[in-house]
DNA sequence: CCAATTGTTATTTA
DNA sequence: ATAAATAACAATTG
C-alpha cells in the first residue's frame, strides 16, 4: 500500500510520541515482520527509552531511540502505524505496541511484508547512509537515470520505474502515473528511449514525487489524495476512463504487476 | 473455490 | 555467468 509520499505521512503519526517514555513495549515475537531483528535485544532497548526523531527514504522508516541506537521499519504492502489510547488492547494484527503514559504507538501489519530492525549506536547505521540517492535530492541526476536505463535496456519501463535501488519509494500507481504522464506505454524496454525521452521520464519522476508528497502527506486522521486529473482517481475500478484521452483505461498484468495504462496516449512504439 | 492485492526476495528460466 | 521472469511469502476481500 504505502509509496513514498504514504510513508512519509504514516512516519509523522508517531511524531505525538517525542521525547515521552516508553513505559512497556508488547511484540508479537513470532512474527515475520521481526525476521531480520533480535527481539529479546528490541524489547530490552526500547522499554524505558524514548523517541527523538525520525525520517524516511523512499519506503524506509527510521526512529532514533535516544541513548540506544535506531528503530527501522518498512510498511510492506499493509503495515501502519497508529497512535491509541493507553488503554487501547491489542488486536489481531498489531505486532508491536510502544505504551507510554497517555497513548500506545502501534504497528499492524496483516500480510506482514513489514520489515523491522534495532540498530544500535549513536550514529545512523551504515546501511541507511548506503541508501540509493532520493529522488527529491541533488545526487539524483539524468544521468543516473540514463545509466540505469542502458543497464537494465531489456526490462520493461514498468518494472525499471519499481526497483528501489534507482528509484526508492517508487510503487505500483506511481510508475503508472509516471509512465501516463510521459505517454509511454509501460512494457516498453528500458533501451529503447531518445535521449528526449529519457529527459522526459527523469522530469516527470521527480515532478510526481514532488507532487504525490503535496497531495498526500498533509496534515489530518488520513493522507490526500491527488487530484482528479491525476490517473490515480480512475486506475482501480474496472472500466475507468482516461482523465486526458477519455478512453477506456486498461488493466493488465505487465512485468508481473498489475498495470493500469491508456490506449488513448501511450502507444507502443518506439 | 477462485482471483486479486499500492512490496520484496529467492528461485527458475533464458 | 548475467539478466529477466516467476513464484513465494500471508491474509483478507470480492
Amino acid at each position: 500500500m504505502p509509496e513514498l509520499a504514504e510513508v512519509e505521512y504514516t512516519r509523522k503519526r508517531w511524531d505525538v510520541g517525542w521525547g515521552k517514555k516508553i513505559e512497556s513495549v508488547s511484540i508479537q515475537s513470532n512474527a515475520r515482520i521481526f525476521r531480520d531483528c533480535d527481539i529479546k535485544k528490541l524489547k530490552k532497548e526500547l522499554t524505558g527509552a524514548s523517541l527523538t526523531r525520525s525520517e524516511s527514504h523512499g519506503k524506509q522508516m527510521i526512529f532514533k531511540v535516544r541513548g540506544k541506537g535506531w528503530l527501522s521499519i518498512h510498511l510492506g504492502m499493509t503495515g501502519d502505524l497508529q497512535v491509541k489510547t493507553a488503554k487501547y488492547r491489542k488486536e489481531k494484527h498489531d505486532h508491536l505496541i510502544l505504551r507510554q503514559k497517555d497513548q500506545a504507538l502501534v504497528l499492524c501489519d496483516p500480510r506482514l511484508f513489514g520489515r523491522v530492525r534495532f540498530d544500535s549506536g549513536s550514529g545512523i547505521p551504515e546501511w541507511w547512509k548506503a541508501l540509493p540517492p532520493r529522488i527529491d535530492s541533488n545526487e539524483f541526476t539524468l544521468a543516473l537515470v540514463r545509466n540505469f536505463l542502458k543497464r537494465r535496456k531489456g526490462s520493461s519501463l514498468k518494472a525499471i520505474l519499481l526497483m528501489q535501488e534507482a528509484f526508492p519509494g517508487i510503487g505500483n500507481w506511481m510508475a503508472d502515473e509516471i509512465l501516463w504522464r510521459c505517454r509511454f506505454h509501460p512494457a516498453r524496454l528500458g533501451g529503447s528511449l531518445s535521449e528526449v525521452e529519457i529527459c522526459f521520464l527523469y522530469r516527470e519522476i521527480r515532478r510526481v514525487c514532488e507532487l504525490a508528497l503535496k497531495y498526500i502527506d498533509r496534515p489530518g486522521d488520513k493522507w490526500g489524495e491527488p487530484p482528479a486529473n491525476w490517473l490515480f482517481g480512475s486506475r482501480w475500478q474496472n472500466g475507468g476512463i482516461c482523465p486526458k484521452s477519455r478512453v477506456s483505461l486498461v488493466r493488465e498484468v505487465i512485468s508481473g504487476r498489475m498495470t493500469c495504462w491508456s490506449p488513448g496516449r501511450q502507444p507502443l512504439t518506439y
